[in-house]
DNA sequence: ATTATCTATAGATCTATAGATAATGC
DNA sequence: ATTATCTATAGATCTATAGATAATGC
């Protein structure tokens, strides 16, 4: 069926593009500081014409965030805490991605905003994947006690934090270095094998 | 002299309840969320009422954080480690003012936000002043080996992170019991007597 | 006189709907 | 026919200014 496969492509395409244009312009503004008509201008359509893609300016956030799931798309059983080093260094070099979900998730936590229950269960499922991962590389102790479920939280909080203090003053932070410093202090790894 | 200070009295009465109103309303829709009108309302003004008293949204921002550096202001010479652990809980029992500063950080990350120089400038001072309490409690070393200097960041990250993540989801997140076990994290403060 | 507050209003926005026009692909 | 885009526009807001009115405290 190359028709509608062929309508989909091209429009599919179309709606990654206007996707691309709401991060950068989330990234500038805030999802309520950015208003369609500066997206729509990112991709040199009218606010108008940008509407016929995603018909409220909710339904494109509800595309953002869809996206935003496919990025660390790591299948959940394959995540190692060597790789999280990898993903802090690789936030490190795009600063535009960071800015744009450190923005939303500051927002989110205000009355009604549409962000908010992902942001509630995106955190839910991350602090479970974390503390899955721990168990596997460390056991059912860290080597200074904590279980894994306990530190996972920690873990969580500490990438959010020091990104948020990287995003205001890049120059002051090694962000990477930080995070290294962290799981140095979670101790060394016992002997699995 | 009466006359003066009986104005002024007057007068910072009425700003402060604007600025309590203002904090309410931030902590709701954020700062660019937040209308004058909604403040207005809170305190029984018209929008033109409220800008009697600050002359633009801008200023009223500025008096907001003002009124934030005023809470913690323990002296910065007298912190100790287990103040934190104090302010943490007290901080727990007030979502409201957590809910509004963690809606500001993020803002604060977008292009040209108001508030923007103020984080960075405090984060700047906080780094410092709690790497000033690590080494008073610990000296040069912490026992996991880092300096207190490389162990600011992170502890200030975790306090900021786990207040997203329990503002989103306090039935799941202790975050009282999660900065103690950071703490913990650090290891044994050594006899300094 | 100074201070606090109000009404009226200008001038920008912002989201979303209605409906026209052009292009595309059977 | 369907899809993409545009113009026109309704209806809400929002910040800020201008200027009137009332109250306060010498």
């Amino acid at each position: 069926m190359p028709y509608r496969d062929g309508m989909r492509a091209r429009s599919e395409g179309r709606r990654a593009e206007i996707v691309r244009a709401a991060l950068e312009a989330i990234a500038e503004r805030g999802y309520r500081g950015a208003s369609l008509a500066a997206v729509a201008e990112r991709v040199g359509l009218t606010q108008q014409g940008l509407l016929h893609h995603f018909p409220t300016k909710e339904a494109l956030l509800v595309a953002v965030l869809k996206e935003r799931d496919q990025w660390d798309a790591v299948p959940d059983t394959q995540w190692r805490v060597d790789l999280l080093t990898a993903l802090v260094e690789y936030n490190s070099m795009r600063p535009g991605i960071i800015q744009t979900f450190s923005a939303l998730l500051g927002e989110s936590v205000t009355e009604g905003h549409p962000a908010r229950e992902y942001f509630t269960d995106r955190y839910t499922r991350v602090r479970a994947n974390m503390a899955a991962v721990l168990r596997t590389e460390y056991g059912d102790r860290l080597p200074n006690g904590l279980t894994p479920e306990r530190t996972a939280p920690l873990l969580v909080a500490v990438m959010d934090g020091l990104q948020y203090q990287w995003l205001l003053d890049p120059e002051s932070v090694d962000m990477p270095e930080a995070f290294r410093d962290f799981l140095h202090l979670l101790g060394e790894k016992p002997d699995r094998s």
